[in-house]
DNA sequence: CTCCCGACTAAACGAACGTTTAGCATGCTG
DNA sequence: CAGCATGCTAAACGTTCGTTTAGTCGGGAG
């Protein structure tokens, strides 16, 4: 059975592809990235890229399933060593490779169904540690549903992950990196913290936002 | 001069290429949009789209052009009636028309120039909010570097703008409506109000961030 | 040894792509 | 009126795409 005829760095052909793929995917795009590329990169023939997966969709199905895998190994881990609740869930994605991480933040910002489970299970765990974390003491009472605060805490914190590249910018240091985490993660503490913006602040955003038009219909605008 | 043969819904031909443009973009990629779909959608033939735009690329970049220009239009208005300093800069980005929005999210997913330039234009407005804050007591003392600062506190807030689709359905409301922004920004206010995360909790994350592997060379993961 | 199955390639397929060319119709200008 | 620039289309260009087909190679099973 384990028949396989050319094996680089110890790694499948067929995985070999797999990962080129993880990696041109985010960069070009699913329909900028051409069978031949891959293959190319890989070092096979654009064949043998459907021979093993099918078509170009089911190598994109395997990339997700793959990634999916990799970042739930990634949070059991994690909530081994308790890492997991005490950086707020995502933070520890850095344990990732930085191809699945960029793969990641690609797939988020599709409105795939991959995308869209990924997102609801980091929002059920930071549910239950929101839940949880009451009745331990860890949170504080808040105001309105748990799920949708937890929503918000992970799309703030994913944020981070989408635009890491900006973010690598700014900071001059590699947000994909253990590094990038340290260097970031205090100024999100320090946000959190509620140190940094004062009470008035607050209270007329708080106002601003209340007062907004409710529907867009009286002056909404064109693309014009 | 103002020669134009057909005018529908008082926007130019090449306006209305450019609008079509604009939603077909986010949804499929650049790749994934062929100047014929565009065409189709637009009621005009694919020649006529590289006669207004001289290519598929320059399409793409008259549609980053077209949305900057929106974007800066919307934050000069939000300065104007003072929302744009209330909402934390980008919230006011819920004045922009939905297809612009999420082209802008789309843009800021990938790693193009006129990206890196919306996020510094964007970290360049809440430093200056940071700064003149301090001096005016609505930002208490802070750690670190005012820039660097901001960069995270936009990051976080444009997960937000980039996640939308899974915060939509978290909701149960359209989040690139007004009544979205309404339903989700007190969840955020209260996350950085500090009165979400105990004292303990946040320690406990702060050393755990400190307590990272420099760098991840020893244990450093594989795609495999 | 023979047979066979799976990994793998070379070559070709039709379709669809971005782009070009030639030309038509319209309206402004002199 | 003639002349010309402009908005616009139909048709075709060559290329490249995802995929298919036919076939080679090599190890394991009988």
């Amino acid at each position: 059975m384990l028949n396989m005829r050319s094996v680089a760095g110890d790694l499948t052909t067929q995985a070999r592809i797999r990962d080129v793929a993880i990696e041109r995917f985010p960069k070009d795009g699913f329909a900028g990235t051409t069978v031949r590329a891959i293959a190319a990169a890989a070092g096979v023939s654009p064949a043998l890229v459907l021979h093993h997966f099918g078509s170009k969709e089911g190598l994109h199905r395997a990339c997700d399933e793959h990634v999916v895998q990799m970042t739930m190994e990634m949070k059991r881990e994690a909530m081994e060593t308790g890492t997991y609740r005490e950086s707020g869930a995502i933070a520890a994605t850095y344990k990732l490779a930085e191809p699945a991480l960029r793969y990641l933040a690609w797939t988020l910002g599709t409105g795939s169904e991959t995308a869209a489970r990924i997102f609801g299970d980091f929002v059920d765990d930071v549910t239950v540690q929101l839940v949880e974390g009451q009745e331990n003491g860890l949170i504080n009472e808040y105001h309105g549903d748990p799920r949708q605060q937890a929503a918000v805490l992970v799309a703030m914190q994913l944020g981070g992950l989408l635009l890491h590249d900006h973010l690598t910018q700014a900071f001059g240091v590699d947000m994909l990196s253990a590094e990038g985490l340290m260097a970031a993660a205090p100024y999100a503490l320090q946000a959190f913290s509620g140190n940094l913006f004062d009470k008035e602040i607050m209270a007329q955003t708080k106002q601003a936002i209340e007062q907004l038009q409710p529907t867009g219909d009286t002056e909404q605008r064109a693309t014009r």
